[in-house]
RNA sequence: GGUCUCGUGGUCAAGUGGUUAAGACACCGCCCUUUCACGGCGGUAUCAGGGGUUCGAGUCCCCUCGAGAUCACCA
């Protein structure tokens, strides 16, 4: 068998040979221990967040190390593809801590010296390695059908499923020269398909960062690598690519253990060092059965991260989030680390555990409060405006109109000792902050308290005094004491039938008729940033 | 079904043969207080189960059970 001529049939105008390849891509001049790492999404639909997970494990393993962090875009599979997706991408990456070292712009530009990044421009160095296969025996041309969605297919595999069988070998690698030609010349398309050794029955040991070294069985199967296309399948870009590209440290989803083997035999095949890889656990959702099941994009508004960004959620908290997720004591290094910026936690990207973790959403939100909570009010102003023009929201015309009342109102108990911790998420802001745009529609007052709640508005009408807060208050208390409440409470508390009520009730009478609700945030400010007239004029709403 | 991974409170988790089994979120109580928060103090609650090994097991070994992943010319 002539494997250099079947080569030369299959690719008789490969642009390049391996060699010149090679040399196009030399090893990278990086300092020792310099971890280089990429993210290798595939755009087919919108960023996961399962995806920047890894991508800011990727970004982390990389700065640390002093290396380079990638984005490649696995855009080989063109039915899939999805216009604009490599974009939202980059986007989104970049917005949330994540931002590539190394990346393409497709039409734009080029950042780093190892692309194309984008997989279905490198077309000719995949057909080169292919060639290289076939010539030295170790692939092979099969002219079968495409079998990929085909009912046959899928029968086969339920067998192969049930028996529990781990050969697949295809009767191509079969075929004669003079048969292989005959099939060329007669214009019919061919895939090609490793020419795997084993038989998926011996045990070979793989390394993984996190789980340490593990058993698995050799593949047994005869991959595709170059599809009809020409383009090639995950596995086999994944070797050409992170081979040329100079990749140390693989970090991928844990969905891809089971293919180690495979992706093990290419690299062997195509005598390229191997790299380390660090598969992460997936993050999962507890779902109404009490079952765990992967995020999903279909059922999980979570797992789109547009969601996050359409909610109004801080980048940052997203990325604490997930920092947390992947090394748990970024909690007490937060917590003796207040004010330093996050680049600067010693995030140990080869250290996370290996637990199914579940998405929390209410640990996320916490640790949203946290940070916004730290936050000034001109600061919140530009977060909320800038959050209101990306989503196109309704009141951002009047945002943009009124910065020095919406940030007055930001700051409404914001910018002391204890701030509040309440907004997690700038959608949540007209909402909360409802009673401070118009008056209330309703008020949170029991029908048999009508006749004092009046008694009170009506009096209050001559007592407000917003000069400051202690005279403020202590109006609020010559007014109740004139009403017959109780200005002491510790009297109030021992002869509770000698009031009409305490001061704290005075005060529950003044929040409803402005606010109209019970709980509020500190009366005084909200009084003080409304104003004198307009909280005369929310009483008079209803004496 | 085969192969593989993973099981510490409700959730995220420290833990690498000797700990009263950290911490965070959530939950509950008390204090502070003009409400709600914030803050402070305290509390409930966990080693999936069963066998070994050992003076001693969450930690090592075996089995069972449970959960998850994967088995395409998709990534």
């Amino acid at each position: 068998m002539n494997y250099n001529k079947i080569a030369e049939m299959l690719f008789p105008d490969n642009k390049f040979t391996v060699e010149e390849i090679e040399k196009k891509y030399p090893p990278r001049n990086l300092k020792e221990g310099a971890e280089v790492t990429r993210f290798a999404p595939s755009p087919t639909g919108f960023m996961h967040i399962g995806g920047l997970f890894q991508a800011i494990i990727d970004k982390n393993i990389a700065r640390r190390s002093g290396g380079v962090y990638m984005l490649r875009i696995e855009d080989t599979d063109k039915k899939r593809e999805v216009i604009g997706a490599s974009t939202i991408i980059l986007e989104i990456l970049k917005k949330y801590g994540a931002e590539p070292d190394e990346y393409e712009e497709k039409g734009v530009k080029i950042v780093g010296d190892y692309g194309p990044y984008f997989q279905s421009e490198r077309e000719e160095i995949y057909k080169a390695y292919a060639k290289k296969l076939v010539s030295e025996g170790k692939a092979f041309p099969c002219f079968c059908r495409k079998t990929e969605g085909l009912n046959d297919v899928k029968e086969k595999r339920e067998k192969m499923f049930s028996l529990g069988l781990t050969e697949d070998k295809d009767p191509c690698r079969n075929l004669t020269e003079e048969q292989i030609e005959e099939f060329i010349k007669a214009g019919k398309p061919f895939a090609i398909k490793l020419k795997a050794k084993g038989n998926g029955q011996k045990k070979v040991k793989i390394y993984d960062v996190l789980k340490g070294e593990l058993e698995m069985q050799e593949n047994g199967e005869d991959a595709v690598l170059l599809k009809s296309d020409f383009l090639p399948t995950y596995a086999f870009a994944h070797a050409v690519d992170d081979h040329l590209m100079g990749t140390t440290t693989v970090v991928r989803g844990e969905e891809w253990l089971p293919s180690y083997p495979l992706h093990m035999e290419i690299f062997e095949a195509l005598g390229f060092k191997p790299v380390k890889y660090v598969h992460t656990p997936l993050i999962y959702k507890i779902r109404e059965n009490g079952g765990k099941t992967k995020i999903s994009k279909r059922i999980d508004a979570e797992a789109d991260m547009r969601y996050f960004s359409k909610e109004g959620y801080e980048p940052e908290a997203l990325e604490e989030y997930l920092i947390n997720l992947a090394n748990s004591n970024f909690e007490l290094w937060r917590k003796e680390n207040v004010d330093v910026p996050l680049s600067e936690f010693p995030f140990d990207g080869f250290n996370i555990t290996a637990n199914t973790p579940v998405f929390d959403i209410v640990k996320l939100n916490d640790i949203s409060k946290e940070l916004i909570a730290k936050y000034s009010a001109e600061k919140c102003y530009e977060k909320l405006l800038k959050w209101a023009e990306e989503n196109s929201i309704e009141n951002v015309e009047y945002i943009k109109k009124d910065r020095e009342y919406v940030t007055k109102v930001l700051n409404i108990d914001r910018e002391k000792e204890k701030p509040r911790k309440d907004i997690y998420k700038w959608n949540m802001f007209f909402d909360y902050y409802d009673y401070m745009f118009s008056a209330p529609k309703s008020y949170q007052i029991e029908e048999n308290e009508r006749k004092r709640f009046e008694e009170v508005l009506r009096a209050y009408k001559t007592y407000i005094d917003l000069t400051d807060k202690t005279v403020w208050f202590d109006k609020i208390k010559e007014m109740a004491g004139q009403l017959g409440y109780a200005v002491d409470n510790k009297e109030y508390k021992k002869n509770p039938e000698n009031f009409k009520g305490n001061v704290a009730k005075v005060c529950e009478f003044l929040r409803v008729a402005v606010t109209g609700q019970k709980n509020s945030p500190d009366l005084y400010e909200i009084m003080t940033v409304l104003g004198k007239e307009k909280v005369l004029e929310r009483i008079s709403l209803i004496v």
